[in-house]
DNA sequence: CTTGACTCCGTACCGTGGTACGGACTGCAC
DNA sequence: GTGCAGTCCGTACCACGGTACGGAGTCAAG
């Protein structure tokens, strides 16, 4: 039986902090499923775990983490009867995911240090260093090369 | 005044380390312009400032900022009235979104790792410290987040 | 029983950052 | 003088993450 919480769209849509068609933008990827309607008419209702679902995309988009991603997060938990080991293996390449990206922005991150720091903090922009270390390339962070296609 | 510099968007690409069409959409987007073509027909010829430009593009993008930003970037630049502090302010802000994509990151990281070292390697999965970490996530920690929108 | 708010559903559209295509032209080499 | 690489130009397309729209149905209050 599903608890007496059950809510309309709209409900869950702003208990969970977003907009109603970003539920059902949710629903048409599978990032969550679509309660069925009610077979004598009526509109369908929403369990509160709709809400907290929506609300872990939410937080693992601000980690992050796309859609994509976020889906086999989900997985990694949808069903317990899946074997420890597998679970182990996802995380563990989203953990390597995760620390690749902190990698990355590390990397910027120390770069815009560096520049900010060099920056006199005034004056003309003809001796700006940022503009320069922008232009110029270098920057530790190294890879000036032609990063093209990045897709998968 | 051309300089003897010039080339055709072919070898402009080649030296930015972009392709042609990625300097036909940067003109596009104004970031860059185009030259005009010569009366007498023929190719457009580029200026070693293009390269420039094109090569600063590139290098801001991968200190994470956008093209808009790029944009404003390039306009700043182009007022001689402008001060480097202003430079400097875009950078911060810029360096504040990378921390706390980091440090949020690192969460999420120690997350997976929890759950990793939870997991015995075989059998059932009882309990997602992920989901923990993600749904109700920044709660314990004055976070103050989740300022979305409100709806009435 | 009417009104207004909400739901349902498909489809179209938005911005971001490009990539691809096709036909016509040009320029250089052989 | 022909052939091929390169240019020009518009347009279409891609993935991503939504947002908006319009017409119908439904619900709950007055």
């Amino acid at each position: 039986m599903q608890t007496m919480h059950d809510m309309t769209i709209g409900k869950a849509a702003r208990k969970a902090g977003v907009g109603v068609e970003t539920i059902r933008f949710y629903e048409r990827k599978g990032l969550i499923d679509q309660p069925r309607k009610p077979d004598f008419g009526g509109f369908r209702t929403y369990p509160a775990e709709t809400v907290r679902r929506v609300r872990f995309i939410r937080h693992a988009q601000e980690h992050g983490f796309s859609l994509r991603e976020i889906e086999e997060l989900l997985s990694l938990r949808a069903d317990p009867a899946v074997d420890c080991a597998d679970v182990r293996a996802h995380a563990r390449i989203k953990l390597d995911e995760v620390n690749r990206k902190i990698a990355r922005l590390e990397r910027i991150g120390a770069a815009l240090e560096e520049i900010i720091a060099a920056c006199p903090g005034e004056g003309a922009l003809r001796k700006c260093s940022i503009m320069d270390a922008l232009e110029g390339a270098e920057s530790g962070a190294g890879g000036a090369e032609s990063m093209k296609q990045t897709k998968s």
